[in-house]
DNA sequence: TTGAAAGCGATACCAA
DNA sequence: TTGGTATCGCTTTCAA
């Protein structure tokens, strides 16, 4: 697996004591800086020790002391910005508790996140995350570890799941566009594994809420290059569209892109809203309008749920794993 | 520190191995799926581990079987999108040799660093990252522990540092600033611990390699709010200005927000060349010219250097632990 | 198929 | 100031 090829075995205290010509026990200590030891045996430890480069088992020394937890977060794609800052929150609550956090990204691929799952089993204490295994192979592959999922529906209770609700959010917008005066609103949805996506049921809701019919769909990539492109796709086939809805606010950069580069201005030829709330979105030119969402609360409410767990105390009810969004407007619309 | 409440001692597989009436062998065997067991043995045993809510110590686990190596990967603020590329970077490479990654976010306090470091200790096989604290604090910190540091100019030779060298990058970016025409050009420097910065060294250097005098230099909280502000006082002091470097792509993305609030034709009236290469500057408009890092080449010879020290196998040299910097051009200069 | 015993590598408690 | 011994929780031989 890993490459150690010295051939040689591991350096033990025990060799260490042999090689300094005292008890294990008082390597114990010299390294450790208790007191109690002689400068002189100390210091001789320590150059035997440096030596044999001699580094003591995490794992023998986590068995004696009653070490801190740690959880393994699974992310995505960390450079995605939505994913950083969910990862962020979570390194934050877990600090608070004083755990520590394992952080591996799948890098969107899932048999990437079997070999994931397989090995964090035996090196963490719990997950949290984005998983998108079938939930027995999750429950096969992590054997009793308690596990948070991040934003999945699951129809079993099987698991804790945290569930984004952003219906509100989206309401707000839409209700937003339409008393500015829009009348044609498009969305831009995301081209991925399932579609149509959740995003945009709330989008067909919020638009027959405000009397408006289903509105105009482009299907983009999850990326500026592909919101762009996909914002020019729906122009073209909806020339009367004059405010569109993303599935996420990377997207929506892209359209504001590919506003600039048409020419149209935002707001006032074109509004745009994203969804997120990725603070990104305030660094851009014209800031960027979305329906937020609570990073820094889910990776609460995720670790919150995963202490519950851990200590077998009444884990949070699927009603309490909620987090809503809801719209920040800013200059795009 | 942590909250086990429950009062009761940790279930053991000797607690479950009692329960299903069996000895821990078996209920070991039962757990790990390995064959030669019973089927009705393996259920009831399973049954007695889900009921206690056993879970085995990986403490315990890992000390038998030689597990896998861990790495304390510390970034002072994951939310900066040029740490979020550094630890990106740093997982990748780490997962191609099948290690884990720690990630500790200290916030940038100093404080939360030694804590982070004290307790860090016995959880990792080495740190990788940012440090700031003096040498021989870390050093107690990490007593024997592989230390490999990033960005840091080191006196000593105790830890392997890995050096960022952007002088011929910035010399270059100069050059290619005085060829478009340019002859005054002003430095957006940041305002940190350390004034003037190395990086504003390399900008006096390659101004005085290009027969031009020193240059404006104005300092920049390191946020986008920060590169405006110190645009506007730049041109303020000195409206000759036609052209920026920035201690950063974050300060340079603030200065472009700054032109186009002045009303500065981007890059006609101003030019403007940042630092660091984020993939952040390629999405906003216009796209940002910078002196680039290859941060993914950073993360591997991070964990080449770690690997090295692990095994202790010859490590790399003072001269081989430099990343250089080179200019790339967008559309902003 | 099952169980008993021997470690894995450290720390802690108690004597010396 | 030192060393002996028990112990942490689990897996791995080796017998039964």
């Amino acid at each position: 697996m890993a490459s150690s090829e010295t051939g040689s075995r591991r350096v033990t205290i025990d060799d260490v004591a042999r090689i300094a010509g005292v008890s294990r026990q008082t390597v114990s200590r010299a390294l450790n800086d208790k007191g109690e030891i002689g400068a002189a045996t100390k210091q001789r430890v320590l150059d035997a020790a440096l030596e044999l480069g001699y580094r003591p088992s995490r794992f023998a020394r986590g068995l004696v002391r009653q070490d801190a937890i740690s959880v393994g977060l699974v992310i995505p794609d960390l450079l995605n910005p939505f994913f950083t800052e969910v990862a962020a929150a979570a390194l934050d609550a877990a600090r608070a508790r004083g755990w520590h956090v394992v952080v591996y990204d799948t890098g969107d691929r899932i048999e990437e996140e079997r070999g994931t799952l397989e090995v964090i089993a035996s090196q963490v204490d719990a997950v949290v995350g984005y998983l998108s295994q079938p939930e027995d192979e999750i429950d096969k592959l992590t054997r009793g570890l308690p596990v948070v999922l991040i934003d999945r529906e699951h129809r079993t209770e099987r698991f804790s799941s945290i569930r984004i609700d952003g219906e509100g959010g989206v309401h707000t917008a839409i209700r937003h566009l339409v008393e500015s005066g829009h009348q044609h609103i498009g969305m831009l949805d995301h081209a991925g594994r399932s579609e149509p996506s959740i995003r945009h049921e709330w989008f067909v809701s919020a638009m027959s809420a405000c009397g408006l019919d289903t509105g105009s769909v482009s299907r983009a990539d999850q990326s500026v290059e592909g919101g762009e492109g996909a914002l020019k796709d729906l122009l073209a086939r909806h020339p009367e569209v004059t405010a569109v809805f993303t599935f996420n606010d990377i997207i929506a950069i892209g359209a504001l892109r590919g506003a600039r580069r048409m020419g149209r201005q935002v707001p006032d030829d074109l509004a745009v809203i994203g969804f997120d709330g990725l603070r990104l979105g305030a660094l851009i030119e014209p800031p960027l309008s979305t329906v937020a969402l609570d990073t820094r609360g889910l990776g609460a409410l995720a670790v919150e749920q995963t202490a519950r767990l851990l200590n077998t105390s009444s884990p949070l009810s699927r009603d309490e794993l909620v987090i809503r969004a809801e719209l920040r407007l800013r200059e795009s619309a």
